[in-house]
DNA sequence: GCGACAG
DNA sequence: ATCTTGTCGC
């Protein structure tokens, strides 16, 4: 079961053209028709900075309920991409999965409207950059908080690939602590069958997991879904298991990768690189 | 009044 | 994430 490459601006646009002329509608009607109702405020962002040219169809405050278009026609994609999430959720391994850690490899994306610059470094231990590869591509999904993998995942897997061999796999993006237990790390350790830690400067969900509603049963008795780690005194990180690997020793590898800023050396880089590789192309 | 959401 | 120079501060 791979993960789809669904096209979710051209899903909300179909539902906008449904609306007849003089009617609107809302983020929250729009959200729960796309099959989610907790999308509403990234479905309001989305109508605000993207898609502005039908954002007059779109109020955010009360008008009048007949003039609230609701009888929308969808297959309801954000609930079906939320019920793979799930399914994925249960093929997580939690424990240390590998035979060597020798080359670690980061990988991250930077945006300038649709398209999207990825780049997957790979290190050894010691930080000595090994290999570089990077793509660009278009982005046909926006961000939406827990959705952030059908965004950024098939660029991510694509660079991935391009790169040699490597143990382990940093991802700009939480793993297991997610919602649906099934962020964008765990989501590409899945579909490349390799070792993830998922790293992120915010939290999505509580630590013991309370709000991970629909994967309780992920987490056993009290461990928590992800570790916050401070670096000196700079903002905390989020650390948490992608795929095939523990969360003790995520947390003493990345602790073990830090060296400047407050990411570990394999995401900095790649960071720093896609950055540069976006700005290059203009 | 509560909650506020990865990149 | 991105729009954006130099600059104030931990």
């Amino acid at each position: 079961m791979r993960v789809p490459e669904v096209d979710l601006y051209t899903a909300i646009n179909s539902l906008l053209d449904q609306i007849p002329e003089g009617r609107v509608s809302t983020p929250y009607h729009l959200a729960s028709s796309l099959g989610d109702s907790d999308a509403a405020p990234s479905i309001s962002r989305i109508m605000r900075n993207e898609l502005r040219k039908n954002r007059h169809k779109i109020v955010e405050n009360l008008v009048p309920e007949t003039k609230i278009f609701r009888d929308f026609s969808s297959d309801m994609p954000l609930k079906r991409l939320a019920e793979l999430q799930l399914s994925m959720s249960k093929r997580v391994i939690q424990e240390d999965d590998f035979k060597e850690l020798n080359r670690f490899a980061g990988v991250d994306a930077a945006y300038r409207g649709y398209e999207v610059y990825a780049v997957c470094v790979i290190m050894e231990r010691s930080f000595k950059i090994l290999e570089k590869a990077s793509t660009v591509s278009t982005v046909h999904f926006p961000y939406i908080s827990g959705y952030f993998m059908f965004r950024e995942a098939p660029s991510i897997e694509r660079t991935s690939k391009l790169v040699s061999e490597f143990d382990l796999l940093f991802v700009n993006g939480h793993g297991i602590a997610h919602p649906r237990c099934c962020g964008l790390a765990t989501c590409v350790g899945l579909e490349l069958d390799i070792p993830t830690i998922g790293i992120a400067r915010r939290r999505l969900v509580s630590s013991n997991g309370e709000k991970h509603y629909d994967c309780k049963s992920l987490l056993r008795d009290g461990a928590s879904a992800c570790t916050e780690l401070r670096t000196d005194s700079r903002s905390p990180l989020y650390v948490s298991v992608g795929h095939r690997i523990s969360l003790e020793t995520s947390v003493k590898i990345v602790n073990e990768m830090m060296l400047k800023g407050n990411l570990p050396e394999p995401l900095r880089s790649a960071h720093i690189d896609a950055r540069r590789e976006m700005k290059k192309i203009r």
